[in-house]
RNA sequence: CGGGACGUAGCGCAGUCCGGUAGCGUACCAGGCUGGGGGUCUGGGGGUCGCAAGUUCGAAUCUUGUCGUCCCGACCA
């Protein structure tokens, strides 16, 4: 990379960071490489879970919980998973601290109270619910088995990033049995929908779908099909995966059922996940130099009412005008904020939120109530706009659909712009050099020419676009004949 | 694990080269004037300068060690 480049990324990097801590989601914590997320950021997780959740019951899915500790003997089972992983567990060894008598006060590992066993910290928990699935599965009637479950996992990466990175983070990550291979790739793509449909109708980001090439393929999957987005400094971001797994993991744990024949065969998993890193995709695609951008149908606060007023009468007055609007909109299920704090004044008030991302600002003062009217500021295109307070209410409510239309519309013409059609080296280089983005690129289909323009680009392929059409051409580095196009980028 | 930068008040920083017992902005507390884009005035509280050892009459400042953070790599579905 060169100087410009380095310090570009770096400078992104700092946006990145400030955005994300000032705009309240979250904050480094004392543990290495782990967050806290904000009362603010969880609020946002919470909606981003519930909208989710729901999708989920709604393709007959249930939630349930496994433990966090797997045994190593069943972590290591599926090998190929099991080697995937192993270089970033956390691994427990003792069950017990004793007093230092070195240190006064202070405690150490109590070497009498080592583990027989070491326990992996979840990093995934394909083996321990595989496990658990080889004592519930029987018989064809069985199956299919749906099930989500809401969690923690622990990756123990060199180097992390609020939200796109960390040690520890929050996903959700489904699980299913299947009595036949074509069911459980309907499973797979099924749930690949789930994701596209909710990252781009509730995130209001674009994403592509596609398949991973065997290089990018989850361990110990057969196929991993995947969504991915474009963030605002041209690097892609894979916004969550659904993985075939085939029979590895019923081999693996033995889980096999009966079929009506009476047939004994392994059953057909999926598995599939999306994590709080979409947190930091919606920050990446979004946000401006004022702060975040959220969109309406997952921001934590939708609505912000600010009052300007001189002394305890005029106070009054708003209130008596506001009160009535504030309930309105909340039979509308709009969520909204009346500040009317004296600690800050409407200046401060205006930038607080514009950074926290609030899509809709209304401020109301003595001049509004003369002429019964409000102003209204939105978020993401900072646009104001002085309106009646007749039907405010569900004026608000389409500016807010609006709004999360015109987000999404933003960041989808922003990536269209950014997919370049590459036929030769030099495009290539080009494209990644100066565009950033989406190239899309005939491809030897080979790990080794993969691995080589890794090496030399650090761009990876992001996936084979679900939608690609035949088209003959030939590799972009060896010139060897392809059949299809696959989406290069330099990625998170 | 390599390269770079940095640890001084809640947060952001100056002071370090050239040693003399700590300062600015902001936030915080009390009060006044204010109030349509981060107001203003007055008064106040808060820091053993990451930690440890050394040099010195004296260390935020010099030396050595150590711990930690961020950025760039390596690593990463």
């Amino acid at each position: 990379m060169s100087k410009e480049i380095t310090s570009r990324a770096a400078d992104y990097s700092q946006w990145y960071n400030d955005l994300v801590i000032k705009g309240q989601l979250a904050d480094y914590s004392a543990v290495r490489g782990c967050m806290v997320i904000k009362p603010y950021g969880y609020r946002l997780w919470e909606n981003m879970q519930a909208a989710l959740d729901k999708m989920f019951k709604d393709t007959g899915h249930e939630n349930a919980y496994f433990p966090l500790f797997v045994p190593k003997s069943l972590f290591e089972a599926e090998e190929k998973n099991a080697e995937g992983f192993a270089k970033e567990c956390a691994v427990v060894t003792h069950y017990r601290l004793k007093t230092d008598p070195s240190r006064p006060g202070k405690l150490m590992v109590d070497p009498e109270a080592k583990l027989e066993e070491e326990l992996v910290v979840r990093p995934t928990s394909e083996a321990i619910i595989w496990n658990t699935y080889k004592g519930w599965i029987q018989s064809y009637r069985d199956l299919p088995l749906l099930i989500n479950q809401w969690a923690n996992v622990v990756r123990w990466e060199m180097r992390t990033r609020l939200f796109l990175r960390t040690a520890e983070f929050l996903w959700q990550e489904g699980h299913t049995a299947h009595a036949t291979k074509q069911e459980a790739i309907e499973e797979t793509k099924r749930m690949l929908d789930v994701y596209a449909d909710f990252v781009e109708n509730w995130m209001a980001l674009p994403v592509i779908k596609g398949v991973k090439s065997a290089n990018e393929r989850f361990a110990g999957a057969e196929d991993t099909y995947c969504i991915e987005a474009l963030m605002q400094d041209g690097k892609a971001l894979q916004a969550g995966t659904s993985h075939f797994l085939g029979q590895n993991f019923a081999k693996a744990f033995d889980v096999k059922f009966s079929d009506k024949e009476n047939k004994l065969d392994y059953v057909w998993a999926t598995s599939w996940g999306v994590s709080t890193r979409l947190i930091g995709a919606l920050v990446m695609a979004h946000s401006d130099d004022d702060g975040l951008v959220l969109p309406p149908k997952i921001a934590p606060l939708q609505v912000v009412i600010v009052p300007i007023y001189k002394g305890d009468e005029q106070k009054a007055s708003i209130n008596m005008k506001i009160l009535p609007i504030i309930k309105e909109l909340k039979e509308l299920g709009i969520s909204v904020k009346y500040d009317d704090s004296e600690n800050s004044r409407p200046g401060w008030k205006f930038a607080e939120y514009e950074m926290k991302g609030v899509p809709v600002r209304m401020a109301i003062g003595a001049r509004d109530l003369e002429n019964n009217t409000v102003e209204l500021a939105r978020r993401d295109t900072k646009e104001k706009k002085t309106v009646s307070m007749d039907g405010i209410s569900l004026y608000i409510k389409s500016l807010l659909e609006e709004i999360q239309q015109q987000m999404y519309n933003k960041a989808k013409q922003f990536r269209e712009e950014r997919i370049t059609t590459a036929d030769t080296w030099d495009e290539f280089l080009k494209a990644l050099d100066e565009k950033g983005g989406f190239v899309s690129a005939h491809w030897d289909g080979t790990g080794e020419t993969e691995e080589k323009i890794k090496d030399m680009t650090k761009a990876t392929i992001r996936c084979i676009p679900l939608d690609n059409l035949e088209e003959d051409g030939h590799c972009i580095l060896t010139g060897n004949p392809s059949r299809e196009r696959v989406l290069f980028a330099r990625a998170y």
